[in-house]
DNA sequence: ATGAAAGCGCTAACAG
DNA sequence: CTGTTAGCGCTTTCAT
């Protein structure tokens, strides 16, 4: 009777292959973790029957084995932020050439479900987290932490052992009210965001630079998202009190003041200039050709990644931070002299 | 002597919890577990002393022992696509509540790297597999599944015991064209995507509409991304044989569409109507606004979480397929009659 | 409620 | 190259 393949199909063991192979279960196990030497013969013998049987190595009771899962998690907070897509670009360039599996977990903005998402990916033992979400102040990571090599993208946390990539978000903001001011504005306004680092970075920086031209400053509330846009932007439009140009928060805040704009039959740039954060793709659109800020996500996540890998070799080590410079993308949002 | 807290903190373990706590590593396993009657005062005891040695159970262990994960493997092709966020999101909505967790994988359109995906997912002992990606004919998934629970979206491989969920793409697209016709074109041409089963869907619900009004069909290729619309336009434009609406495979390819033809000095719709597919949020941005269709990604995403909770709990049953109806957006890049 | 015993599928260390 | 002995951290079953 041949070997009947009925009942749970995957659950053909090592001990199943060796068996059918003839051979011991270690030689299974080293054929298929490839170390040592094995005779070119067995090695095949051994593949062949495996594929025969449609064996799938047991990451489960491999990692817990060997201690240690090759797998790094990410905590994003939302999937539909291009943002968060270039971060995780970036990691996947660089940990996976080192062998490493990416655990994404995707977590909204309170802090449970950030606390559950590290939690999670802690419980998986990633062998390293990176986390690309707003942590706030409350949630005392380091003991959520307890200990997993970490490294954060956007904010710092500052927190002992744990490295930070970031944007120059102050250095951003600064530079693309620069260009508003040098393109004659004088009443410009900030729609802010969430109260995150970024947030505080990108109104800092807007602020140096009104100081800078003896302006005052004025900043609304937005919340990162396109209804936050368009609301600022309305209700400045309902109480008469629209300046020439608006530095928002991020692009989506950007979206929605152009959609605002066009709605309220406001030319952009003439009656009112915008400028976006981010410079995700569709600010480069035809038609919406937004003025923004470009801030290397792809290349953040790709050095936290390496961070990252270093740190999980080397847990013990100074926390290093390093900062990215951003860079201004001028388009048509914000500037008379449209280029092509 | 105080417990020393140094080495790795991450490996207090049920048993360092029964020993501190004075009671059965059983007890703990069953507290943390939430089933079976334990006394109040033991079960705050136990928790609390779990939480001050900052244990963490080992999803590792627990799942290996218990034999189910409870996680989901959701295999994307490509984050940076709005429509696979949509997926996730409907996803999210469905298996969350049911106490599952997300295992995302992402891959590229190769074959090698699907099957990657699929790998991974099943090393994981994911309960069950969601599939929202490309699956090449040549490619024997059933072989590569070997038993475990699938759902797929997008796309049906039509294999037994896996279950799909998909948009009507033939109908979506021939409503598209029918609009265009109604419009007054004669001159329509497809902007392709790759060979999927949605491309072969969108292709022959144009094709259909074309023929019942008589007219030739004109297909010419694109690859999905905004790169290959903009250069399907621009070599219709060099040739001069520029038709007066293209139909384009989906928004990317669209806004690429939209780019060239700006660039080109074309009006749109006067000289040239666009039509994409998915009705992503930047088919909506002022200045785009874009017609396009929605085919319903979020539900989508939803329904087939549903199905594979169903197949995990009941592997054999027969092969659902689900279509969901699309719907045509109208915007101003298609219709002469503008809207707000 | 608890304890004992067995086992999930694998790695690791070492003697042969 | 093979076999043995351990053990990863947890669940499960059964008896107490």
């Amino acid at each position: 009777m041949p070997a009947a393949s009925v009942g749970d199909v995957r659950s053909v063991t090592m001990a199943d292959v060796a068996r059918e192979a003839g051979v011991s279960r270690q030689l299974v196990s080293l054929v298929l973790r490839e170390v040592g030497y094995v005779s070119e013969e067995k090695r095949e013998l051994v593949l062949r029957t495996a594929e025969q049987l449609g064996y799938r190595r047991n990451a489960l009771a491999t990692s817990l084995a060997s201690r240690r899962t090759n797998s790094i998690g990410l905590a994003i907070f939302d999937l539909h932020n291009q943002v968060y897509a270039d971060f995780a670009d970036g990691v996947l360039d660089v940990i996976q050439p080192a062998g490493f599996q990416l655990l994404l977990s995707t977590n909204t903005r309170d802090q449970k479900s950030i606390a559950a998402a590290v939690e999670s990916l802690i419980g998986l033992r990633a062998d390293g987290l990176l986390l690309a979400t707003h942590i706030p102040g409350e949630l005392n990571l380091a003991r959520l932490l307890a200990g997993t090599p970490t490294v954060t993208i956007g904010e710092d946390p500052d927190i002992e052992r744990v490295d930070a990539v970031h944007g120059d978000d102050r250095l951003g903001a600064y530079q693309a009210t620069r260009h508003l001011l040098g393109q004659g504005h004088r009443d410009i306004v900030y729609i802010a965001g969430p109260p995150t680092q970024q947030n505080t970075g990108r109104s800092s920086g807007y602020a140096e630079a009104m100081a800078e031209a003896s302006l005052p400053t004025r900043v609304v509330e937005g919340d990162a998202t396109e209804a936050g846009g368009e609301r600022a932007l309305l209700e400045m439009r309902r109480s008469e009190a629209l300046p020439t140009a608006v530095l928002c928060y991020n692009d989506s805040t950007a979206f929605g003041a152009l959609s605002c704009a066009q709605r309220e039959r406001l030319r952009v740039p003439n009656d009112l200039a915008i400028v976006g954060y981010d410079n995700t793709r569709a600010a480069s659109y035809p038609g919406v050709d937004l003025t923004s800020i470009d801030q290397q996500a792809r290349a953040m996540g790709a050095h936290a990644a390496e961070l990252l890998l270093e740190r999980i070799a080397d847990p013990a080590r100074a926390a290093e931070k390093l900062t990215l410079a951003p860079q201004l993308i001028l388009r048509g949002s914000s500037s008379f002299y449209r280029g092509t």
